[in-house]
DNA sequence: AGCCAAGATTTGATCGTTCAAGACCCCGCC
DNA sequence: GGCGGGGTCTTGAACGATCAAATCTTGGCT
């Protein structure tokens, strides 16, 4: 076929298309990013080539000639025990595909603490390679996002920045409140009288988040909720102690924290259980919840991660229209009739 | 402080670096890649001002000069309901971390088929986003691996090759046959005369495998081990199911293809049981067998993921010093005294 | 005919690095 | 004293794209 110059099975590039063809390089790329400004004969005939050959551009000429790497990076946190780790599993799931349909891809690190994950943050950003972050389980006195924003590197954070007086990055978050909220006036509304709450220790911002939901649904019932609640690890062991305690003070349905507590709540409550949605709901709707019937609340981390994706493409963008954006998306009850233990 | 050119906040580069020092460009790059060819005295003084500046080598330029992202890409699957995605979860922060001590970093990509994971692999590797690939959930009449090997694109397999003759890919991957085993012959320790097996349907490679290996276990006890097993769907209703069948026809241990099923398993014969392990044996060491004390067979994925990263390293490095590699991990048996159904 | 503007295409520089030679210096050796 | 050679450093080109500006075409209007 070719005669000329010995074309080697070589991937083609703008300049080799551009030879082929008879046009100028920049031709070329304009087909490709600028097409208005070619004749539409041209055009076509550049296009031809450039199926038939295959051609891609080349990722890593573009981004050192914009310096946009295209790249997010995500921190991937050691496994932990917990039964709810698949929300965060599906989130990054989510994000993954919410940023490779807008021509991003998702670059995970790994990092011992904060520290170290924000410095290597910052040497990839450095180094061209990644363009913004999405920040993880924010907790009390993060300072991850304050120095993030420091430096300019583009960041978006999914969880609240839990007790910083004024937040330093755009956010996204569960509004975990109107999950236990709802999940207690449910309750209440199927006929209990009194709904019990088992808590974690109050240094996650997420459980007071929580607990302070079903504070607010029980808050017409009690002048002292203190009395209606145990606080325990995240555990399912002790989240079926602290149902006991509670259950032996008379209460007949449960909001918990996290699923690890419900199912521990759930073993208890299950004796006696007539059938029917058992009055025990926790929190992440996790495989083991729907897998045995447990009622629970159901993050939308699919929304959660599109709205991240979206503000820090903004964000990319350079659009800063107004303040930062913060997103508190509202969870939904899942009510289920009890499986495994009811056979 | 300097006077000269109205020096710019901007990031410093080899160029600027090598203005300052008043040394050429090339005795820079010099100092970082080949330390050797450098005369110590100058190596010390260029050093100081690359600590100083906080330099960092533009990962884009080396790249495109290079023809190597240092970047591996990796298919995320759709969540999916299984108990026992933690063990893919696992792999993947396993898989991060390894790549990441190497100065590779993980790309997540997804896709809703093979065939469109494979086109995208390719396309990323030809644009060169991507080094090479490790595949995952590997399954019976799998292209993909033959497809990206006559691409020329550097894959590793996590999960055999089901069903073919000849591996086109270096693999790593567990053997599930001699965990079941193992867990087979510890419930006939234990005093048990028979063991059956709950099993996925047979199109499931992994399902295949690991039945073998109960089939060994039990071979010299019976001449028809199909009626020592019962096959079904991996859900936990579906594994009490059959758990009660089996049970009915007086089997008194089981060995379960997975967690779920063996989730659903323990439902049943927790019944009458009088503390201490339960004779049932699930599949993965999914966090649910964790906090409710069930036994199960535990995945060695931080070794896998290491094995996955070094072999494909291995690959890009060009070393094709014979064969494939092909590596089968073993297992190991964790015995568990049950906990939340005892309370 | 002459001239300006818009349309279409080309030219040259640039992003930041590494590769492949070339230049220079100093020494020892015949 | 010229020559080879190792050690040290510099020069120029390449990787593959985009940006900025220059050039060539065309056509309409006076």
């Amino acid at each position: 076929m070719g005669a000329a110059k010995g074309s080697k099975r070589d991937t083609p590039t703008l300049m080799s298309l551009a030879r082929e063809l008879g046009v100028s390089h920049q031709t070329v790329s304009n087909v490709l990013n600028n097409p208005e400004l070619v004749k539409p004969e041209t055009r076509e005939r550049v296009l031809k080539v450039i199926r038939e050959s295959g051609y891609r551009p080349s990722a890593v000429g573009r981004a050192l000639r914009t310096s946009r790497s295209m790249s997010i990076a995500l921190r991937l946190r050691p496994s932990g025990d917990g039964v709810s780790r698949e929300v965060m599993d599906r989130f990054v799931h989510h994000l993954a595909e919410g940023a490779q349909a807008k021509g991003y891809r998702i670059q995970l690190i790994t990092a011992p603490d904060d520290v170290d994950e924000v410095r290597l943050l910052q040497e990839l950003f450095r180094d061209g390679s990644i363009d913004g972050t999405i920040l993880t389980d924010t907790h009390f006195d993060d300072l991850r996002p304050q120095v993030l924003a420091s430096e300019g590197l583009p960041t978006v954070s999914f969880g609240r920045p839990w007790g910083a007086s004024q937040p330093t990055v755009p956010w996204v978050d569960i509004d975990g409140a109107a999950g236990t909220y709802q999940a207690t006036r449910y309750l209440l509304e199927a006929g209990h009288d009194t709904v019990g709450f088992i808590s974690w220790p109050t240094s996650s911002g997420v459980g007071e988040d929580r607990r302070s939901g079903w504070m607010r649904g029980v808050a017409d019932l009690t002048d002292d909720p203190a009395k209606w609640m145990v606080t325990c690890q995240d555990s399912v062991r002790e989240g079926a102690a602290a149902a006991a305690e509670l259950r032996s003070r008379g209460f007949t349905a449960l909001v918990c924290a996290g699923d690890s507590l419900a199912l521990g709540a759930a073993s208890v409550f299950r004796v006696d259980h007539e059938g029917g949605p058992l009055p025990i709901v926790g929190f992440d709707d996790s495989p083991v919840a729907r897998s045995l019937g447990l009622s629970s609340i159901s993050q939308p981390v699919e929304d959660a991660a599109a709205q991240a994706i979206s503000i820090l493409l903004k964000l990319l963008r350079g659009d800063h229209d107004g303040p930062l954006e913060q997103l508190l998306l509202p969870p939904s009850l899942r009510i289920r009739d009890l499986e495994l233990f009811a056979l």
